[in-house]
DNA sequence: GTCTATAGTAAGATAGAC
DNA sequence: GTCTATCTTACTATAGAC
C-alpha cells in the first residue's frame, strides 16, 4: 500500500508543479511567441521534465491557451484598478491616464504580452476574443462611465472612451512595444494633457 | 556556347525569381509569423526550389527583413496618400478617417502585417523601428499639419495627431486584428464622429 | 542559375522505469 | 507523479548534378 489516500498532498504537489510550469511557460512564450517556443525550453525554464509538462497539460496549444487566459485576467485588474470617483472628471482622467501609461511603460511583462497576444491573434482568434472580453471591454465600459459625467457634456461617451483608450494603448505600442521612443519621441504628459484638453473642452 | 552573354535575360530571370520568392514569403510569413514559417513552405509557395531561395537571400532572417521593409514602404503610401487640402479641416478629417478605417478594414494583408510586425517586434527591434520611421512617423507628421490649422485652435497639434492616429489604429486592432467586432461592436462612423466632435470643439 | 538529394539538428509527443 | 530515453517528424542550410 504505497498509494496515498489523502487528496491534500497530492493536490498540493500538483498545484505547485502546475504553477512552476505556468511560470516557465510564461517566461518562454512571452519572450519567443508560440511557434518560437519549444516544450523542451518550457520544461527547463519550469525546472521539471518535459513528461511532467505533458502530464498536466494536454499539449503545447493547451498550455499556451491556459497561460494566456490567466494573464488576461491578471493584466485586467492591474492596469485599471477600479478607481474611486472622488475628484472632478479632469483630475480623475489625468490620474488614470498617467497611471495607465506608467504601468504599461514599466511592466516589461505587459509589453511582451501585447506582442504575443496581437502576434498570435491570427493563429488563435478565439483567444484574442477572450482577451478583448476580459481586458478591453471592461476598461472601455469603466471609461464610458467617467465620460458620461454631465459636466463633460460628451454626446457619445462610449465612442469617446474608445478614443481615449486607443490613444493611450497605441502610444504604448509605438513607444514601447515597437521601440519607437527615439524615432517619434514624446513625453507621456504631452499626450495626456492634449487628451484632457480635447475632452474637457475649454468652454471659456 | 550555351552561356548567355546578355545581362538582360539573366537579370530579368533573377528579378522574376526574387519577386516570386518575395511573393511566396509574404504569403507564408504574414500568415504564420517568423518562427511559424518554414523555408520549405516559402519555396513551395513561391514555386521555386529551396536552394533557389537561398541563392537569392542569405538566410531566413535576411529574407524576412527584406520582405518587411518592402511591405513597410508599400503600406505607408497606400493608407494615407497625400490628400489635397481642399476643404475645411472637419471635412478633410472626416474623409481621412473614413478612408483609413475602410482601407485597414478591407485589407487582409494589412491586418496580417500588423500582427507580424507587432508580434516580431521583440525578436526584431530594429525592424520595428524601421517600420515606425517609414509608416507611423510620416502619417503623424501629415496629421500634425492638418491639426495645426488656425481655425482648429489646437494648442498641441503634434500630441493631438498622435491621439487621432492612435484612436484609428487601435480601433482597427480591436475590431479586426483581434477579432473583437462581435465582443465590443461599434460602427466606424461613431468613432469618427466622436473624433471630429472632440477636435472641432463646438465653440457655439 | 536552378534543381534534387541529403546532412545535421531540433521539434512535439510518448513509453517505461521508479 | 515524475523522471530518462526515445520515436518520429520537420526544420535550416548546403553539396553536387545539370
Amino acid at each position: 500500500m504505497v498509494r496515498i489516500k489523502s487528496d491534500e498532498v497530492d493536490r498540493d504537489n500538483s498545484v505547485d508543479k502546475v504553477e512552476q510550469i505556468l511560470q516557465g511557460a510564461m517566461q518562454e512564450f512571452l519572450q519567443n511567441g508560440y511557434a518560437g517556443t519549444s516544450m523542451d525550453r518550457v520544461a527547463v525554464a519550469a525546472g521539471v521534465s518535459k513528461a511532467t509538462v505533458y502530464s498536466h497539460f494536454q499539449d503545447k496549444e493547451g498550455l499556451f491557451k491556459v497561460l494566456l487566459e490567466q494573464l488576461a485576467s491578471k493584466k485586467n485588474n492591474s492596469i485599471f484598478g477600479t478607481e474611486p470617483i472622488g475628484k472632478e472628471p479632469a483630475a480623475v482622467l489625468h490620474h488614470l491616464g498617467t497611471k495607465a501609461l506608467d504601468l504599461m511603460n514599466s511592466d516589461q511583462e505587459h509589453t511582451a504580452f501585447m506582442r504575443v497576444l496581437i502576434g498570435e491573434s491570427g493563429r488563435f482568434p478565439e483567444l484574442a476574443q477572450i482577451c478583448v472580453r476580459a481586458m478591453i471591454k471592461p476598461v472601455a465600459e469603466t471609461l464610458t462611465q467617467y465620460l458620461a459625467a454631465p459636466e463633460l457634456n460628451i454626446p457619445d461617451p462610449e465612442a469617446t472612451a474608445r478614443i481615449l483608450l486607443g490613444a493611450l494603448v497605441h502610444f504604448h505600442i509605438t513607444q514601447d512595444v515597437m521601440h519607437g521612443r527615439d524615432i517619434i519621441p514624446m513625453e507621456s504628459d504631452r499626450l495626456i494633457d492634449a487628451l484632457i484638453h480635447l475632452i474637457t473642452k475649454r468652454a471659456d
